[in-house]
DNA sequence: CCCACCGTTCTTGCATACAATCTACCGGCC
DNA sequence: GGCCGGTAGATTGTATGCAAGAACGGTGGG
């Protein structure tokens, strides 16, 4: 949990298979109803990209990997369908979904909507309890450094701070929509905004509530132009990547015909 | 469907039983899914109160009811979770949720935040068939008066619009809201806002993206104090009707224990 | 050579069946 | 009389099995 982020979306297949075992097995170890289990290992299976967008999620595999039927398996889809990680069309199944610059324009656009508002209720609110909540969870994600851990106790620090709105639904809200890119976040370009966090806190110890949220607004806006760029380099890649599979696929299939 | 809108909460037992039959044989005559019709069925059920909040949903019961077993159900009321209708806790089932005046509260704050996002996205963006489609789409809200049909009429009118935003999110989000307290619709004060749809309309027919959305927030805010006021005054009412029921229910049993 | 049709195979959707858990009621104990 | 533990019934969670629909490959026709 500890080690450092790895853009996996490229790793082997190999290295995929190995770390969604390792996921699943984590998980067992704690005591849930199988759909939990399920539901779990492949929410982290998607967001480290063990299973990557656009992959074809047979519910029979599933099942058999994590050592249950495929009935859980099929309400976990269900919920992840909800989360926005999964899609599902009638009678064909469920793919991981693939987020494109529409996605996450959109997105980012609803976090800064959702997040500035929530900001502006919560703190107001803030009791001398939620402060100090709040700083040490911002120890431990500048402690963190940077890597799981870090993206971790920043989306704890964040929870506890809309929590304070007593808004379940903003909450929720704001949640799935965090989860939806979070597999953005392991993307290598974004690793760091050492200031931004420092600056936000600054502006909420000093209850300035327009302050927090023109901060996390600005800051998104940031973050949403360098995840474009880095989609528009990334699918320029992978068309050449693809390219090249489909050459091989090509010899392949040339070759079988050949016997 | 053209029926007025009659206020069922308190309706008795008989009534809503008839009224669930009726949905459930409506809906089966479509061809779906037996999710799907488990689904739209309960959906519209727990919105016309023939399923009333805090009513214990038994799978097998729900199961019967709609001719299926109880593995399309337990989907079905996983998705209604999702949507805010329906709460679960593990191992102990789902209840239809309630929504007290902190809910309401919360519900329209946020659609003042998201629809008002939604309509400075939407009116630069319209087209002039979207503009001809908005008008006949008022053209039938008007004309269907107020009941079922005109909500329905309303509905559609305000998801054309949102849908030029182009924006999947938002628009869910937007509709799950509505739907959560579309119950509260059926509730009899609020059943007339003659005035403001049409100079809604008028704002969006001009252009005037603020002005439209302003008139939008200044709306639900005063539909959002009339709920509340609503809600007070009613549970004024159940607390009296639960009073006595208590006392009947306490004649019962000092009845069954004298014999 | 390409396209459409058809049968095989795989996958999903659902029903039935069983195990684990919870609820409610009852009797014993304080 | 009221509180607590135990047992029976009810209810949920999950596994297995089957039928209907979709994907794929092959074959015949254009």
């Amino acid at each position: 949990m500890s080690e450092k982020v790895t853009p996996i979306a490229h790793a082997s297949p190999q290295a995929r298979k190995a770390l969604l075992d390792r996921i699943i097995a984590t998980n067992a170890a704690r005591d849930l109803t199988a759909q939990d289990l399920v539901l779990t290992s492949l929410r982290e299976a998607i967001l480290s990209a063990a299973l990557p967008p656009g992959t074809r999620l047979r519910q029979e595999k599933l099942a058999e990997l994590c050592g249950t039927s495929r009935i859980p398996v099929r309400e976990a889809l269900r919920a992840l369908e909800y989360e926005g990680l999964v899609m599902s069309l009638p009678r064909r199944g469920f793919t991981v979904t693939e987020l494109d610059a529409d996605d996450i324009e959109e997105v980012y656009d609803l976090r800064i909507v959702l997040e500035s508002h929530a900001v502006r209720l919560a703190v107001p609110l803030i009791t001398d309890e939620d402060l100090h909540d709040l700083e040490e969870l911002y120890g431990q994600m500048v402690a963190a450094g940077s890597g799981d851990e870090q993206l971790a106790a920043r989306e704890r620090f964040y929870t506890r701070l809309f929590s304070i709105t007593g808004r379940p639904r903003l909450v929720a809200q704001i949640s799935r929509l965090r989860r939806e890119i979070a597999r953005s976040l392991r993307w290598p370009t974004l690793q760091h905004a050492p200031e931004h966090h420092e600056r936000f806190l600054e502006a909420i110890r000093a209850g300035d509530a327009d302050g927090a949220a023109a901060q996390l607004a600005s800051h998104y806006r940031r973050v949403a132009i360098l995840i474009r760029r880095y989609i528009r380099d990334a699918s320029v890649k992978d068309r050449v990547t693809m390219a090249t599979a489909d050459a091989v696929a090509d010899v392949r299939v040339k070759r079988r015909k050949a016997r």
